[in-house]
DNA sequence: TTAGGGTTAG
């Protein structure tokens, strides 16, 4: 049995024709939908409102005079008009031109007719605020569509809201609904709600299918329970069920992020016997996981092969690879890879740019960076979220603060909303400069967006005034940390400063870091441990000295000091 | 022809 990650590919065969294909379809564009339907009743009339509605861009400020005998509110032809109307977004406007002319509110028949075409046709926030706007109330069947349409367009919160609803009222939903909920719970990553759906279903004894165990095996993956999730995934194997290909994508990614390659070797061949093939979606899994257990170079092995062997990586598969290169600045290779799509007619987009982006930052190539930014800026890939980040984040780590803080301030300008990270990495970047007020400025900024700060917000200011021996406000930043939560996460609070601080006698610092590394089972370095030992001991901690000790013993660390030296036995 | 997969700090 193959047992390693190269080996992986050993079971393909030549891919079928359609896998070469980009698997990713045209999204259909319900604007440009426009079948010439006969209408139910037909009059020229509906045809030609209809088309007028179509083709001027407009037809508000005409209709009425393009119309002039015509009864707006004869509900026939509304009817009529909305049936025939297979555009729903121009039905909506059409459905508010009316109001505001005639004060016109659609009857329960018309309500339907608007409200069914647009769960049919995907338009879930349209659907939402139709529902708003008329106080309709669809049939049991309708709100069923209407929540599996917000699943769909991802939005699940909307959907368990009126589903709670559905359920409160004793109303048991179909299981296609069901699955559909979980389905996009387990899109959320909110597994809590997937289990406490389940367990709703089994209260009522709703008959489960092979979606939605699919969906619980998918919930353990994600909460990192790949163990149970195989257990279930066997089980229903050995039930006679074969589970959605999704399921064995998920359970080939965690068990490599686990390095339990057997694993992975074992789920391949079950794919094949059961007919499920590892297609590209499976393989971008593959090279994923392995670039994230830096295993970057079985990545590429696999990706070759895979190229070899006739399968056609697409947009998605070429940027995760150039990604995994970035990540360990072989430039090189990643520079290959994107003028080799490009060669083969991939276009890169706005992933594939930050990608590159983000290795010519690795690799401290800020000209390139630069350069590539403004090919960017051409194309219109700049002005997001994470291009800004990309390169707010790169520009500090390489000492061009300023034009990195110009960029800072041109996202409010440019409507584009900062997160915590566009912060931390200003905030970083003027704390490498020495520019401490600016920094601490920063901090308070994010506060008062409403966002929630972390501890790569305060990390660097810490760090800094501690070194600048400002120790009172390092204790005031650090008691709001500690207020608001943040735990001090080692990548970004040094060890050094936390024992500084406990030996300057602000234990606290040093009891919030063990806290925090007993929780999460850290291993930090023995030095640290020991350092911290030695505080509590001096400040006659020693319960607290105690845990530490335990925690180190646990880790299998052994004290290089005497244990009575410290009087803590 | 179900959809599913990729980008930013420390």
């Amino acid at each position: 049995m193959a047992r390693t990650p190269s080996s992986f590919t050993q079971l393909l065969r030549r891919p079928s024709s359609k896998i070469l294909q980009n698997p990713k379809q045209p999204i259909r564009n319900i604007a440009h939908d426009n079948n010439e339907d006969k209408p139910l009743h037909s009059t020229d009339i509906v045809n030609q409102i209809c088309a007028t509605i179509r083709s001027k861009p407009r037809w508000e400020n005409t209709l009425l005079s393009d119309f002039p005998n015509l009864s707006f509110l004869d509900s026939t032809l509304l009817n009529q008009v909305f049936t025939h109307q297979k555009n729903v977004l121009f039905s909506i406007r059409l459905l508010h031109w009316l109001r505001s002319q005639f004060g016109y509110s659609p009857d329960q028949s018309t309500c339907c007719l608007i409200f069914n075409s647009l769960v049919e046709h995907k338009a879930a926030n349209a659907a939402k605020g139709f529902l708003e706007l008329t106080k309709f109330v669809p049939d049991q069947a309708g709100i069923e569509s209407y929540v599996r349409c917000l699943c769909e367009s991802g939005m699940v919160e909307d959907a368990l809201q009126v589903f709670d609803e559905m359920s409160k009222r004793g109303v048991c939903p179909l299981l296609e609904t069901w699955n559909c909920v979980l389905q996009g719970c387990v899109k959320d990553g909110c597994t809590d709600v997937v289990w406490r759906l389940y367990g709703e279903m089994m209260e009522l004894g709703v008959d489960v299918d092979v979606h939605t165990v699919g969906c619980l095996i998918q919930a353990f993956c994600l909460e990192k329970n790949v163990s149970k999730g195989y257990e279930l995934f066997r089980q229903m194997l050995d039930d006679g069920f074969v589970p959605n290909k999704v399921c064995f994508d998920k359970l080939v990614f965690e068990f490599i992020l686990d390095r339990k390659y057997s694993r992975v070797s074992a789920l391949l061949h079950i794919m094949i016997a059961k007919g499920v093939n590892p297609d590209i979606y499976t393989y971008q899994q593959v090279i994923h996981a392995l670039c994230l257990r830096r295993m970057q170079r079985e990545g590429l092995r696999i990706f070759n092969d895979l190229k070899d062997r006739g399968y056609a990586p697409d947009r998605i598969m070429y940027t995760t690879m150039i990604h995994g290169l970035c990540k360990i600045k072989w430039l090189g290779e990643a520079r290959k890879l994107w003028f080799e799509m490009i060669q083969k007619g991939i276009k890169p987009n706005i992933y594939t740019y930050n990608t590159l982006l983000y290795g010519y930052f690795k690799i401290g190539d800020v000209e390139n960076a630069l350069n590539l930014y403004k090919e960017m800026q051409d194309k219109g890939y700049s002005e997001t979220l994470v291009a800004y980040n990309t390169m707010i984040s790169g520009l500090c780590s390489h000492g061009r603060t300023t034009l990195a803080y110009q960029l800072f301030n041109q996202m409010s300008r440019n409507n584009v909303s900062k997160d915590v990270v566009t912060y931390n990495s200003m905030i970083r970047g003027f704390c490498n400069d020495g520019k401490l007020t600016e920094g601490l400025n920063l901090l308070r900024e994010l506060v008062d967006h409403g966002l929630q700060p972390s501890s790569a917000s305060y990390g660097p200011l810490i760090e800094k005034l501690y070194e600048m021996k400002r120790i009172d406000e390092v204790k005031t930043l650090w008691n709001e940390m500690q207020e608001k939560g943040v735990e001090p996460a080692s990548v970004c609070i040094n060890d050094d400063v936390v024992i500084g601080l406990s030996n300057e006698g602000y234990v606290t610092a040093g009891i919030y870091w063990l806290a925090y590394t007993v929780k999460n089972r850290f291993i930090p370095r023995q030095e640290t441990f020991e350092n911290l030992i030695g505080v509590l001991s001096q400040k006659d901690m020693l319960d607290v000295g105690q845990i530490a000790l335990g925690h180190m013993f646990k880790i299998g660390y052994i004290p290089s000091f005497r244990l009575d030296a410290v009087s803590l036995t």
